[in-house]
DNA sequence: TTTACCATGTAAGGCGTTACATGATTTA
DNA sequence: TAAATCATGTAACGCCTTACATGGTAAA
């Protein structure tokens, strides 16, 4: 149901065609609801037919030029003001450590290791488009400088997790040995 | 595709039923990994068609309880070591963010506060669990100790940065209107 | 005997991904 | 004139949600 969200936030800054679209898609909202071209064409379709968009001028090859309405408008703030915001459910990383006990000491801490190395990496990644962009004071530049930065903190907080889980499960298979002997 | 590991990876833990494995969905995995009873039933006769589950015991009303096989806990196994992980994209709550500026500064900061206190009181919901779980030193404790730990982590990050974030709006919109003496 | 619980399934519809399909216009 | 880019669409398949549908068994 976001999908729509996306494309009237982003043709609520300015008209554009479906390949438009695309573009902004994969630059500025790739890291936040990337959306296939499949999905844009069709959702695009969807919105006009529902009076949220308008076709605000036709181009050559068929370029169709939509723009927002006052109901689209209408709808977006309302979503970004009023909408029931449903809570982040489904972490495929927190389903795997659920299950990390099927796996020998060494495995999961390994694992675990590796999860924290993702994030510094991923982590530096985010430091390097904070130097790399021109950041200025437009809309754009100030929403997406407060996204980026709920990246950086996000990854550190993953990644210092990781590294405490990684400890946590070290320090229990040791007191598992030496209480028990058991080494399994 | 990861519930099929949901699935798996509870069955690793003992056999059970559809029915066993519901609750079990409702209660340790609500958090991590959703799923309902369609999917479920479903899931469970594809696992059995793909040799990863067997039927181990049939009961009353019609039970069948499945039990994970050798080649399920080997897919398992590498689903949890060499499975490429997909890092997580699409947050509806940095959608919401980038798209901010169609709000006025006020808004903005209400919805900003707002999501701190969510955060605050989900962060205080997890406290509570703590608190009331029987913490033992069974795997499931253990990894369930994880998870948790990364909840509260995550929950307090994210209640910082929307404090952190109200502020960055309200003084943009100070200095806004300071310099300018431009209110829009 | 009635209510709660156990137990399994199907159907419809939305969203997302990948792949297929087509063609016009600009640029080298 | 060949290649890159612009531009839009359809089809098939999988996952997830909601709702519908059915019935057996145990406990009050």
């Amino acid at each position: 149901m976001s999908l729509r969200y996306a494309m009237l936030g982003l043709l609520s800054e300015r008209p554009a065609s479906g390949y438009d679209l695309m573009k902004r898609f994969e630059t500025s909202l790739t890291n936040v609801w990337p959306a296939t071209q499949s999905q844009v064409y069709g959702e695009l379709g969807k919105l006009a037919k529902a009076g949220l968009l308008e076709v605000a001028a036709e181009g050559p090859r068929g370029r169709k030029e939509y723009a927002i309405t006052e109901e689209g408008l209408a709808e977006l703030r309302h979503w970004l003001t009023e909408a029931p915001r449903e809570r982040m459910r489904r972490s495929e990383a927190m389903l795997r450590v659920f299950f990390l006990n099927i796996l020998t000491p060494l495995e999961a801490v390994t694992y675990l290791s590796t999860e924290a190395e993702r994030a510094a990496g991923r982590h530096a990644g985010l430091k390097e488009l904070e130097a790399a962009v021109d950041w200025g004071d437009d809309p754009l530049s100030v929403n997406g400088r407060l996204a980026l930065e709920y990246g950086l903190r996000f990854t550190a907080m993953y990644e210092e997790w990781a590294r405490w889980a990684a400890e946590q499960v070290q320090e229990k298979s040791k007191r598992g040995n030496g209480t028990t002997g058991d080494a399994n």
